[in-house]
DNA sequence: GTGGTCTAGACCACC
DNA sequence: GTGGTCTAGACCACG
């Protein structure tokens, strides 16, 4: 089951980016499978407090990809086979690690401090 | 002295905001220091390949946040305390290690595969 | 009786916009007269192929503009005076010559060019 | 030179493709010729009273039919070879010679009439 | 109720 | 000044 508790909006970044990537990681984490009913427009701009177009302009970008299937009338449903899955969760996974590493590295910040720094957030 | 980094509009944040941050990095980073001049906004436009106006927008909100003053016709100089230094390095790192460690634990990742991540990155 | 025709959005027209024009033009023809009964909402829908929410629509529009009465319950009836009539036809000549003779017009053809268009086009 | 002189909003159809229609016609009438600049969004919204995102949409769309190029921070110029002009020509008054004579044919007019009708309204 | 699209206004990068 | 894009709100067709 798809689930907004844990997302909240950044500054900068557009709003409909930050929720095909929040959708995405719930993919990647396996919260939100295959033929599983999205929320609708209404229903999810409503409870992020955006208007219902930015989130049909993410659910686009996501069927453009494959990841959703819309039909006029009826929810939008995900489609995922195990291979897309795994590609997302590469993908993420490499982009937030290299950025992550990107920017410890050039505060001077040494691995075993990054590590020791992983530890500390991780709770 | 800031150093040169890509920029580009492709992940939808700002190519100014990404200039104000680039350069917090290096307060953090201790690679800019205080007092140091920075380099004119058409020098720094024509290194970082962007236009002038948008090195404007950056000078006036680092500016705003008294980072910087620039007095007419003067060049910009950093005005740095070891207090704002520190604040903008936790900022910086809160931030990010927040964002990466959670994005982590949901995707069910263990603190001990993200720490071999990290390594595995860090070249 | 109303006579099927092709709806579609493709000119970006709305639907019952089209249907409310379809169904004056048969008035203005005369192959629709007072006192008719018009097909009902759930009939007309499946001869024209669309939702019966949107013969809904255009019978509405129409009720408003007093060219049919809906009581309760009973069928709608066309509610046509001569003067209606003529008056349908004159707007729907008007606005369509007019329209077209600007174009062409415009367009630099010559009246007779225009004429033998007409022929052209005739069959 | 392109102008909006004779041009007027209908009802029902979308505004961007009125202007689409309105600047092919143009095309069709050669007062608008290869290396011609367009109004800017801003201009040509301001003179028809709409916001410059219909403009930017409607030359948008002739940017995807290859008759216009736009260049960020320069003006949009029109794009024309011989042949594109002679195609929306035919284009033109193919539509618009089906869909009057399909009126007036329904409407139960004779060709002859037609003609008439056509003289009547030419002044 | 659902998704699709048109219009509107503000902001961005660039010349 | 220019064009490009993101967010917002209203309307449409459909189940």
């Amino acid at each position: 089951m798809i689930s907004f508790q844990h997302f909240s909006l950044e500054d900068g970044v557009p709003i409909y980016l930050q929720i095909v990537r929040h959708i995405k990681q719930e993919i990647a984490a396996q919260t939100i499978e295959h033929g599983e009913e999205l929320p609708s427009r209404r229903v999810l701009s409503a409870l992020l407090g955006v208007n219902p177009n930015t989130i049909q302009k993410a659910y686009k970008l996501l069927e453009e990809e494959g990841l959703i299937e819309s039909h006029s009338g009826a929810k939008s449903v995900m489609v995922l086979t195990e291979e897309t899955v795994a590609k997302i969760r590469t993908e993420l996974l490499e982009q937030e690690a290299s950025q992550a590493v990107a920017l410890l590295k050039q505060m001077g910040i040494t691995m075993e401090e990054a590590i020791s720094l992983i530890k500390k957030y991780w709770n």
